[in-house]
RNA sequence: GCGCCAGUAGCUCAAUGGAUAGAGCGUUGGUCUACGAAACCAAAGGUUACAGGUUCGAAUCCUGUCUGGCGCACCA
């Protein structure tokens, strides 16, 4: 499938090359062309402001760069026309190649917007990974279905994916874990018990320690060692993670826990090879990583006093563990609170020799809940949060997913639980869900009367409405590729309700198919119009994670 | 104090240095005896926080100021 603004943009340099070899412009060395969409209709459906961006280096005005353009552009078949406004050039889509495109789309079915650009590229998203403590929270819910949808889209662009979960089982906040997860044991028990400071005080560990309780009786209340309420803890925690992720389709390909990284000597050998390289020093008892001489503000600390590596020694050496397992990409989707990290390992990485240009890091920034008109604060040490549980309760699996999405990563993101609440009626999700409905809904009731789009003529499709529809159906493959270019799986959760849904629900209100007054020639076409329109709402839902119902 | 991110309509948010800054929600007023009205049409709503600067052109880039979030550990 084509991605026109790409395709333009080649031929707009060729354009300008041709132009030079003719001698109608100067030699200059071409900079990088932009082509855009436009906003408004009158400007055609793409544009470019190359011949005011060319002005300077070939000494002309940019309405006279812009006739030159057009002389030379070299023509093809998707094009209607080509037209100078002032010093930008307009293209405009030919309509006889817009109306075949519903019978390629047809034909391509759900594999539309599949492309094999990356084609034999592995990649990897790293999303979530939270400690095993207690049930995530919301930002970690954002990142999951940032990374989730970014999974979708790579794998669209031909990518192998993917997804993985990082984890930490052993350290100080599983020890608290596992003395929190005690006392309730043994305050459940009727036994005198002394809850941890600090501890863990959310409602689960109750419900833990009574399946513990239902499993094992009283067998453990005097047990010493830690181990087996940690195991405990860990397991059934990390199935209620699992549980509720899969309620909104994330489903991780791999959980991959920092421990193996000690066992296998990979955080030994970290410090060994930064300190082969000179870059290890010693100070007040600790293991210091030079990054100064790399260009950084502060030395850091690779192993503690105390013996114990601090958190970016085991990072840097998973990421190097990522690049020896031989993805071409690894995204790392991240909050605002780790954002200070990130220096660090990608500076590791390139002082041990690896390629970091294969990291790339996704920041993303807090959700903030309202609820009431006060904002709540999350801690899951004090077991105040909403759970992804009650997220999904309250607002449906599509709503979380959609929500989570439709906002950049930079911005911060304002959760209000009231509105969520009230929204199951108003919501954006329905709207593009409902766009899915009506497709179906349309063929249903076009079998009922015996209507079939077989032999339907999409060249009768003419009307503007029709055909602006279209061009929106085909802009899927190019925001499947923005998206991915900029990482920002953001971006085609707008395009489905602000582009697609919004040009389909009008368009479907007017242009009717099965309508007396249509004739079955055109009926047919329409059909086909809308069939081909099902397969796109279907796939941008399925890219986004959410469901595409066939009857609300 | 230092660093990162943000500040755009009443609210939540868009906008690749390009043409007249757009949506949704909310508000107001209209549309179904035709494929599901969870829809459609229309109206009102803006000094893009503020002040300078760069540019043919700035919400976007630069400098400064203000406000908010997050960091600034031998926590992860």
């Amino acid at each position: 499938m084509i991605r026109i603004p790409q395709d333009l943009t080649q031929r707009l340099r060729q354009a300008v090359e041709n132009a030079q070899k003719a001698g109608a412009l100067p030699t200059f060395e071409i900079p990088p062309l932009k082509v855009t969409g436009t906003r408004r209709p009158e400007h055609g459906d793409y544009a470019t402001p190359a011949a005011m961006q060319l002005a300077k280096l070939a000494r002309a005005r940019p309405d006279q760069i812009a006739g030159i353009l057009i002389e030379y552009f070299p023509q093809t078949e998707y094009i209607g026309s080509l037209e100078r406004a002032g010093g930008f050039i307009n293209f405009r889509l030919a309509d006889s190649w817009l109306q075949q495109q519903v019978e390629r789309i047809l034909e391509e079915g759900p594999s539309f917007a599949r492309m094999d650009d990356f084609a034999g590229k592995r990649a990897q998203v790293e999303c979530v990974s939270a400690n095993p403590t207690g049930p995530i929270t919301v930002g970690r819910v954002r990142g999951g279905v940032m990374g989730d949808t970014l999974a979708r889209l790579l794998r669209a662009m031909g990518y192998d994916v993917e997804l993985e979960y990082y984890f930490n089982n052993a350290g100080r906040q599983m020890r608290l874990l596992a003395e929190s997860l005690r006392a309730r044991y043994r305050e459940r028990l009727g036994l005198p018990f002394e809850f941890p400071e600090d501890g863990y005080q959310g409602d689960y560990l109750y419900d833990i320690a009574d399946q513990l309780i239902a499993e094992h009786g009283a067998e453990l209340a005097d047990e010493e060692d830690l181990t087996p309420f940690k195991e405990y803890a860990e397991a059934k925690i990390f199935e209620m993670i699992r549980a509720a992720l899969r309620r909104i389709n994330i489903e991780f390909d791999n959980f991959f826990n920092e421990n193996w990284l000690y066992e296998n000597g990979a955080v030994d050998r970290v410090v060994e090879g930064l300190r082969e390289r000179g870059l290890v020093y010693e100070k007040d008892g600790a293991v210091w990583f030079k990054t100064t001489a790399l260009g950084m503000d502060q030395d850091k600390v690779l192993i503690k006093s105390t013996g114990e590596p601090t958190y970016r020694t085991p990072d840097i050496a998973y990421h190097i563990n990522k690049l020896e397992r031989g993805f071409d990409l690894a995204v790392n989707i991240l909050g605002a609170d780790h954002i200070e990290e990130y220096p660090d390992v990608l500076a590791g990485l390139r002082a041990l020799g690896y390629d970091d240009s294969r990291v790339k890091v996704l920041i993303h920034q807090f959700v903030t809940l309202k609820e009431g008109g006060e904002t709540r604060r999350m801690s899951t040490r004090k077991g105040e949060f909403v759970t992804l549980d009650e997220l999904v309760d309250e607002v449906g699996a599509d709503a979380v997913r959609y929500f989570m999405l439709a906002r950049s990563p930079e911005s911060h993101m304002v959760f209000d639980l009231d509105l969520a609440r009230k929204q199951s009626n108003e919501n954006p999700v329905y709207y593009i869900q409902n766009a899915h409905v009506r497709c179906v809904s349309i063929a249903r009731v076009a079998e009922e009367r015996g209507v079939s789009m077989e032999g339907g003529d999409v060249s009768l499709l003419t009307d503007p409405r029709e055909l602006a529809l279209i061009r929106k159906l085909i802009e899927l493959p190019e925001v499947i590729d923005l998206c991915v270019r900029e990482l920002a799986p953001h971006k085609i959760a707008f395009w489905a309700h602000e582009e697609l849904a919004r040009v389909f629900h009008p368009t479907y209100e007017e242009i009717r198919a099965l309508h007396s007054e249509v004739p079955e020639e055109l009926a047919r076409a329409r059909l086909k119009l809308y069939a081909a329109a099902r397969v796109v709402l279907a796939r941008t839902l399925d890219l986004m994670g959410m469901s595409a119902p066939e009857r609300m």
